[in-house]
DNA sequence: GATGAATGAGCATTCATTCAT
DNA sequence: CATGAATGAATGCTCATTCAT
């Protein structure tokens, strides 16, 4: 994950070197379209190697994808900061997003990639979707106050993600793909206020509705 | 929807009768999972008669491609009645999308899970490239009034498709994936409101801005 | 066979057509890796058309054989002008050789190819070994006064073949490879020259054998 | 004769086993009607170890004209023997030509076969180039001193090889095919004498010259 | 832990040939 | 005679995985 080296050891080495060169392939080319030679080439490893440290490319997949989504989420939950306005607490999850994927733009594309299809062995399905539920709990949790002070529309948690991250997912696709005509530095303020007007409780422009 | 321009005779069957099932193929495994194989028993054709339509997997891939994206924007672009209200005007936009999703869910699949890694064939990938430079450059042309009039933000394309479609986008694939806990007919309204927020000129929700 | 069109009515064009079209393909890229649909292509006629005509890739090819054989042979036949000397008449059989060659380089470069591994269907494959011998048998009753003289060895046809013909054919080879250093005009006279000297009756250099 | 290099341990096994099915399956259908299952089957070795030792088919068959043309170069010069009378000189290369093809058949029949049209990998066709180059400056720096002292002609390569394997060559084409009525032991001789007699300074005959 | 030769099922694609129009 | 869509067996090759050293 995010950290580029000896993890603990210095014989952690192989396993990381590993599974860098699979996160490098797989955002070039995707999952199906690597072979285990690709992979072998780069980290430098030799095939025994490979499958001491990773039993399939399923798994090599799966610990990927696991490693990302651990320290997206992990970020994510450190960014919630307690007692902010509903405002700025909107914007942080919004701009931690668009952050990361800045940050670490080849974790970010296995992550988006991965989400369908994913390949994942399930053992690991089981462990994605544990840390899914976890992590928004979490979030909801931290929302709790402001949806009980009725300072954020109570939506069930697909309306909410889909308001408040599907402006900066859709640009963040965009701009990993080298096709968005804008930073995510420079959107993410925008992006941010749009998903805070989209979390405002109802009334707001009501009165311009025609028949619709 | 994607019918094709049949050919000559009515006997275009077999050639579409080989893309419907390479677009069930497709996305009920994903790209590269699924082989040529598949695709010729759905169809009942032969592996000849398949390559004697379609030179290579690829190719298959990009005339469906190309098949897909040019029904949507053409209903797009014909959802676009002119001379209504800046309300009206995102809402339809986000519902026209919402409502294909909904109706050709296989070739919404297909087309989401297509957009990167895109197998195109160069030809193609021009030829797409053209089909998104023309379809973006109309619907700015039809938000122009809007725009001008101060009605809706002016924003780069980029940032205005987030916005309007980012949402909406983000449900739809989660739908798909059966994981939307929600009916995209259901969630229009919501979503579309939020876009027609987003888009509103900038003064809106400024009086409860903290710092930031 | 060597004239380029309607050998009778206008009607053998399609046949001649493709029976052009098989030699220059399988002269570029031999038998083997020339595929029907390459012919088809230079040709301009239709898969059913050129099914019409050949009933088979074989037949096509023995077809050609023969054509080209045929031609070979009758010229050769020809040339063998009577009551010449024996010296005129070796000269006569090698130049004839490298003429033909030189003149129809396709021609050759098939007949040469297809004599091993000759895709003969087994009708064709009688016929050409008629063919050859009674060739063989007239070029040996013409030969015959030569040899009843003692002006020339008499050989096996197999080494007289190899004398009189072999460095033509090892030279011809090399010359329709583009890697001769010299054309086959010019080396003719040579070649018959060396052709000649093998045939005179074995006294010649005996002075200075040693043991051997 | 090709032997292989024994690469390190004695377990060039494999490799070797594959070059020789492929040399028994090419010689006996030619390369193209060859298919790699037959060298499958034949050689005992799996899909994939016959991938991993060469690289595809077109390889395995360069392989194989690199070792076939080592070995008969290797001995030809081997059989140079220095010093000897021109006579002898130019029986060594005639008779040590139909000994190889008589001693290995096969291989000859490969070569032979594979002159044409030869699948040489670009890499392969600059080193089998470079090869025959050496081995003709070779043949020429040894002959150099006949060449001076006007015991032979001097000629261009092209035509020494024409007049002194031309005979030799044709003989041994149809004795690999079954076609010649003699043993290529016994015409050794003969055939080689006339390469001596081609190979003379120009003066003998001309005596009997007509006109030409 | 590491190495790389070996395995073999599976895949995309080719291509001679047939046949309805 | 001509056309070209359809056929399907056969082919070269890939690639995840195993295993002896």
């Amino acid at each position: 994950m995010p950290r580029t080296r000896a993890t603990h050891a210095a014989s952690a080495g192989r396993r990381q070197d590993i599974l860098l060169a699979a996160l490098d392939c797989f955002g070039r080319t995707g999952f199906a379209a690597t072979t285990m030679d690709d992979i072998l080439r780069r980290s430098g490893a030799s095939t025994g190697s490979m499958y001491h440290h990773f039993g399939s490319k399923d798994e090599l997949a799966a610990a990927l994808y696991v490693e990302a989504l651990r320290d997206y989420q992990a970020g994510f939950l450190r960014a919630l900061v307690p007692r902010v306005g509903a405002r700025r607490a909107v914007h942080v999850m919004v701009q931690y997003h668009l952050d990361w994927v800045r940050r670490y733009p080849d974790w970010a594309r296995y992550l988006l990639d991965m989400g369908r299809h994913a390949n994942l062995v399930s053992a690991t399905r089981e462990q994605v979707a544990a840390m899914n539920r976890d992590f928004s709990a979490e979030i909801v949790a931290w929302l709790e106050p402001y949806f009980a002070r009725g300072e954020l529309r109570r939506l069930s948690s697909s309306l909410l993600y889909a308001l408040v991250l599907g402006p900066a997912q859709y640009l963040a696709r965009q701009w990993l793909d080298g096709r968005a005509g804008i930073g995510l530095a420079k959107a993410s303020g925008l992006l941010a206020d749009a998903a805070w007007r989209a979390l405002q409780p109802a009334s707001i422009s009501r009165g311009k509705r025609g028949k619709s």
